[in-house]
RNA sequence: GCGGAAGUAGCUCAGUUGGUAGAGCAUCAGCCUUCCAAGCUGAGGGUCGCGAGUUCGAACCUCGUCUUCCGCUCCA
């Protein structure tokens, strides 16, 4: 099997089994946008908790927000993203590749720069000593025809992108007979404006509405309120804020299931630090982020890094963990040394002064920032992805048979127990019942007496239940129970009375942050 | 956005040169009772993605449109 059968597959099974459906299905479903069901909201949830408890849980120096996804306008000029996030894009139509029109014209324009270059040099060969490059330029017929045809194109493009004439922009690539360098061709679209950022109106008389943002990225709901948390919480750096929460960007292409949304969901985490002790706290953040992942036991293979050479903005370092989809290594958490970009930006634009003081330095200071962000829905697609496996069984009569499971980490799976009677009658489902009302208090646990002994098996390793609590006739004598555990398919016998106890050690992810919390130690 | 592939029951898919829809599994009810999915009986469920066009007649042919997957690009 392919991997991209394989994905198909997951995607079929998600939705079968109650992970993850396409958005508005009955109405043909809306692009890029998907809703979890009812195993995928247990899910999705149990991994926000893993993350929230690592953070918040184990860090007595790191606490949690909950910011607004409407916030002031000004914040995405101070962020970067109004400016970032808006660019005039033309695609190629031979190559089909896309750019950005006012990048290929500063290309153009960077060409006759070099040109200019060289009748500069030329004068310099030919004059040598006496050579004035002043003069030399306000002279030469070549460089004034190259300076002219310059800056009329500077003043086109300034004047196009400031009014926002998308029209002016696309006939000055034709004027400029500017090529795609990939085709060669000059067969081009017109030039079109992507924001990625989805806007509304805030206020309800039309005349008097302010453009609001959805929030494309939750970090600046943490940034925003720095100086809150820090004084309110007496916060000393280094220290961390943790958000969990909704963002939304318009992308252009959005797919890859649930990968790529338009409406998602991150788990970030802002770290504090004094400048210059950012390189430190960035090492440690990719180690510990890492051993989280880990953790989960899908394989160390399975998880890279990939540091960045080109940074955006506001980084000075960036780091990816990439984990093996069916479609490849691809990003599912960044972690980025963001400098004091935002803070001091934020600081700027407010007004407002944003800076700490540190009791060790007595020195007042913008602190620089670690982050950590991952994705909730990819990390959910990377569990499910990692999951799911399909088997190959051999029964007792020597054939064989097929069995898809679920191979979710106990602590995250939407459902810990199935307590299933044998048959349905002779009192073992009142008996199931009764482990039922023990068992429902501690974990997500299922009653299940439909069907035969082994389909019931199949239907719980299909959605990944990691035990089945079997109820026979000889739990009605000696009150013990069979546990299947779903892995192996191997069964125990277990007294009722300390079944929740033996459970728990399995399923509790208590343990698992124990383990983590050694593990990350530095 | 451009190119490629696809869309028929909850799932996987049949459906002949155009003649008003089928199977298996799943679901529900009942019978049976057996620790690894296929025992028996019955039931429900589809305006064939949507909209036009051609035709006496369209799941099938033509056009448009929507959605999904793959490639190009970007990112959590």
């Amino acid at each position: 099997m392919t991997q991209e059968e394989l994905f198909k597959k997951l995607i079929a099974h998600c939705k079968e089994y109650g992970y993850i459906f396409p958005s508005s299905e009955i109405y043909d479903g809306l692009g890029a946008v998907y809703d979890y069901g009812q195993n995928g909201v247990e899910l999705k949830n149990n991994i926000k908790r893993y993350w929230w408890e690592s953070m918040v849980k184990l860090h007595e120096n790191i606490v949690g927000i909950d910011s607004a996804i409407f916030m002031h306008p000004k914040i995405w000029e101070a962020s970067g993203h109004v400016d970032a996030f808006n660019d005039p894009l033309i695609d190629n139509k031979d190559s089909k590749k896309r750019y950005r029109a006012d990048v290929l014209i500063e290309e153009y324009i960077a060409g006759i720069r070099g040109k200019i270059d060289k009748e500069i040099a030329k004068g310099k060969k030919k004059f040598g000593d006496a050579f004035d490059e002043t003069q030399f330029c306000a002279t030469n017929p070549n460089i004034l025809r190259l300076v002219e045809k310059m800056e009329a194109v500077q003043n086109r493009m300034r004047e196009a992108l400031n009014s926002d004439d998308l029209d002016a922009l696309k006939n000055l690539i034709i004027d400029c007979e500017i090529a795609c360098p990939v085709s060669g061709t000059r067969n081009w679209t017109e030039v079109r404006r992507f924001n990625l950022m989805f806007s509304t109106q805030m206020g309800s008389v039309s005349n008097d509405t302010n453009l609001i943002y959805l929030r494309p990225e939750t970090a600046q709901g943490i940034f925003v309120n720095f100086l809150n948390v820090q004084k309110t919480g007496r916060m000393k750096i280094p220290f961390g804020i943790a958000q969990i929460g909704k963002a939304f960007r318009n992308e252009i292409v959005a797919r890859q299931f649930i990968f790529r949304m338009r409406e998602f969901e991150q788990m970030e985490m802002q770290f504090f630090v004094r400048p210059g002790e950012e390189m430190k706290w960035y090492e440690y953040w990719k180690k510990a982020r890492m051993a989280w992942h880990r953790l989960l036991g899908f394989g160390n293979e399975k998880y890279r890094f990939h540091d960045h050479d080109k940074l955006a903005h506001y980084a000075n370092a960036a780091a990816d963990v990439e984990f093996n989809f069916p479609f490849g290594f691809k990003e599912v958490e960044g972690i980025h040394s963001r400098t004091d970009f935002d803070l001091g930006n934020h600081q700027k634009f407010s007004g407002k002064k944003i800076q700490y003081f540190d009791p060790d330095t007595n020195e007042n200071y913008v602190p620089y920032v670690i982050e950590t962000s991952i994705g909730v829905d990819r990390m959910t697609l990377l569990v499910l992805s990692a999951s799911y496996d399909e088997e190959t069984v051999v029964k007792e009569n020597g054939e064989t048979d097929e069995r898809v499971v679920l191979r979710i980490p106990p602590m995250l799976a939407p459902v810990k127990f199935a307590v299933l009677p044998l048959v349905k009658k002779d009192g073992l489902p009142e008996k199931a019942r009764e482990i039922m009302e023990i068992l429902k208090f501690e974990h997500n646990s299922q009653y299940d007496e439909k069907d035969t002994i082994g389909k019931r098996y199949r239907r719980h390793d299909a959605i990944g239940t990691p035990f089945c609590i079997t109820v026979d006739r000889q739990t009605l004598d000696d009150d013990t129970v069979t546990v299947r555990h779903r892995d192996t398919m191997e069964q125990e016998r277990v007294q009722v009375s300390a079944l929740a106890s033996t459970l728990d050690k399995l399923v509790n992810m208590k343990y698992s942050l124990l383990e983590l919390s050694r593990v990350s130690e530095i």
